[in-house]
DNA sequence: ACAGTGATAGAAAACGTTTTCTATAAGGGG
DNA sequence: CCCCTTATAGAAAACGTTTTCTATCACTGT
């Protein structure tokens, strides 16, 4: 803030008359002998002067910030605030600060922040890739040290970083046996577009499940939705589009007891569509969301669903990279940390009626 | 990032035989002659060595940073999540950078994340304050030029600065007005403890716009329910209070016709304690939210609820603020942006049956 | 008495920019 | 032929730190 004019170091020093040198040392608590008078009458000194310290002056000295940066699709979405919310709960602990850019799912933006925060010399990055990202990306990842990838692996193999990711086969597994156990062997599988990653292990999960208990997977009872990523927005776009699902599902007429939403937002468009057709939920179908976001708990009725663990996750990858950034030394081996999923059990799946 | 090496201005005035000075003046592209020749080829050295500017060295030179810091309780909760998206996109659009931090309606995190960005040197602050936070951030947002107060006024008067807040008097008056357009007159009025001046312009609207109509509420309506603030995560402290207050009033025989939540979250907690009950959103009884927060369209049943536009008060308040970072030189006095309400009319209030 | 040591503190360099100031050459008007 | 301007470009200072390198003491042990 251009004030009137800021404190510094050699402001201290001078109305101390000492030696910038010495204030510094001080005023880090550095180990170096200094007599405690003027110890005093320099911690005094900044005290009435109302010293603040400059990072900036620091920074340049040493090269790098101590900030972190954060790349995600958006702040909007319960799923990704959770997430940042971990990030920052753990950065703030070590005397880190994030920053944090929203990419809104373009790989043009993803790769323009991270520019930008190289330029800001942060300390290290988290990021959340759109799928496969672009190749500076890509590059970017392998040759980086202090980078670590959260929610899903990218595709390309070749790409070695530290991960944190969830283990979304196994989740969908899980889902899936849950619903069997449930009774349900006619389930239906509505989603948005299955591009990332993360919705092609989804999916895969979901169908291996059933392959695995005899249930061929009729591939008409899978929905997909499109819509127009330009008025992508993570406020209703989702929603709006498990509508439009529930309504394709019942004009064939209802033809699963139970329906598996890609996500919680798209299993409350879908109820939405399915209550206002006078559908009940879930007497008359149940339906499984995934991710536990905050609102699952709050809905009527409340979303049985997946439960990942996002503020976990954000904890767990800022803590991971700021051991990394305090150790520049060591030099260990890529990790990939995989979360593991619990079912998150309320009211909307229904034990089959026989 | 502690790479290898970072490739300086230097270096490339090393490579190209020029100096630092003309290499800063060719790259920052300032009006002054260079020989085409010249600028060319430090323009391609620029390119294959790979250069990115170091933000820091010229922070330090100029003082500032282009950074924006941006205090709000929480990120996870919708209502601040649409807020700071507006902020950003604001930032962004004009090169500028927002720093987010959560103060957890905590006024000493609040102060210490006040103090932090100042001392990265952030261009300007924008702050939704805890009510009357503390003496220091009173002094502070009086002394400094360059902040915006956002959501509400402090309800200290002498604090002088810029705000873009809402209107939460005229906004309370119009849900009331909406339910007494519904034929309700014994209304009850659900609440987590009316602390913030924001909640109690709401409560203070509500009663006032009552009284203009001839009725007086009678405090036994007034359920408040307190709870340990030690627990708050914006995740389902709020929703819960709601829960309870649902009890509370359903203990007393559901004694009005609407309940008036002070906020979504709590709407949809006491909307989920009905419905646990059996008493059906509006059959039996009618609920009015407030803020329209993403979820509100997306419960069942969608919310009838009071629309504050977080999103475009955040994009004016950080507009504001750049316009006044941009132009040092320019020194009006404060002002004060009021938003205005509209009512978001969905399915949670009935119109009285007589 | 004298070198060696430890305590104390300042001087100066460095980080990567931007900007002011100075320097060189070329050209134009007298 | 000299002075003044203009075009061009480098030198150097500056921003606020941190850190390395010196410098001055006052001791100690011999």
């Amino acid at each position: 803030m251009p004030k009137k004019q800021r404190i510094t170091i050699t402001d201290i020093a001078r109305a101390t008359g000492s030696s910038p040198a010495t204030v510094s040392r001080v005023l880090n608590q550095i180990d170096y002998p200094v007599t405690p008078a003027l110890k005093n009458k320099i911690l005094t000194a900044a005290k009435e002067l109302h010293y603040t310290p400059n990072m900036l002056g620091r920074m340049l000295k040493s090269g790098v910030s101590n900030d972190i940066g954060v790349v995600v699709p958006s702040l909007q979405n319960p799923f990704y605030a959770e997430t940042v919310a971990g990030i920052e709960r753990a950065c703030r602990q070590r005397g880190y600060s994030p920053i944090f850019c929203s990419s809104e799912n373009k790989p043009d933006k993803e790769w323009e922040y991270v520019e930008l925060l190289r330029q800001k010399c942060v300390a290290g990055l988290i990021i959340s890739a759109v799928n496969e990202g672009n190749d500076d990306l890509l590059q970017f990842l392998s040759e980086e040290r202090n980078v670590v990838l959260i929610e899903q692996p990218l595709q390309n193999p070749l790409c070695d970083c530290d991960m944190v990711v969830f283990d979304y086969y196994a989740a969908s597994e899980m889902a899936t046996q849950y619903l069997l156990r449930k009774g349900h062997t006619d389930i239906a599988y509505l989603s948005t577009p299955i591009t990332r990653r993360s919705r092609q292990l989804r999916y895969s999960g979901f169908c291996d499940t059933l392959a695995g208990a005899g249930i061929t997977f009729d591939e008409s009872r899978l929905y997909v939705k499109s819509a127009d990523l330009d008025t992508y927005s993570d406020g209703l776009y989702e929603f709006n589009a498990g509508r439009a699902l529930a309504e394709d599902f019942l004009r064939d007429k209802c033809p699963a007891t139970a329906v598996f939403a890609i996500n919680d937002i798209v299993a409350l468009g879908v109820i939405s569509g399915f209550t206002e057709a006078g559908f009940r939920v879930p007497q008359d179908v149940s339906v499984m969301g995934f991710d536990d976001i905050n609102f699952s708990a709050m809905c009527t009725p409340p979303l049985t669903t997946i439960r990942q663990p996002s503020f976990t996750m954000g904890k767990i990858a800022a803590d991971l990279l700021i051991d990394k950034v305090d150790n520049p030394d060591r030099n260990d081996s890529s990790t990939c940390t995989l979360l593991k999923p619990t079912i998150a059990e309320r009211s909307s799946v229904q034990t089959v009626q026989p």
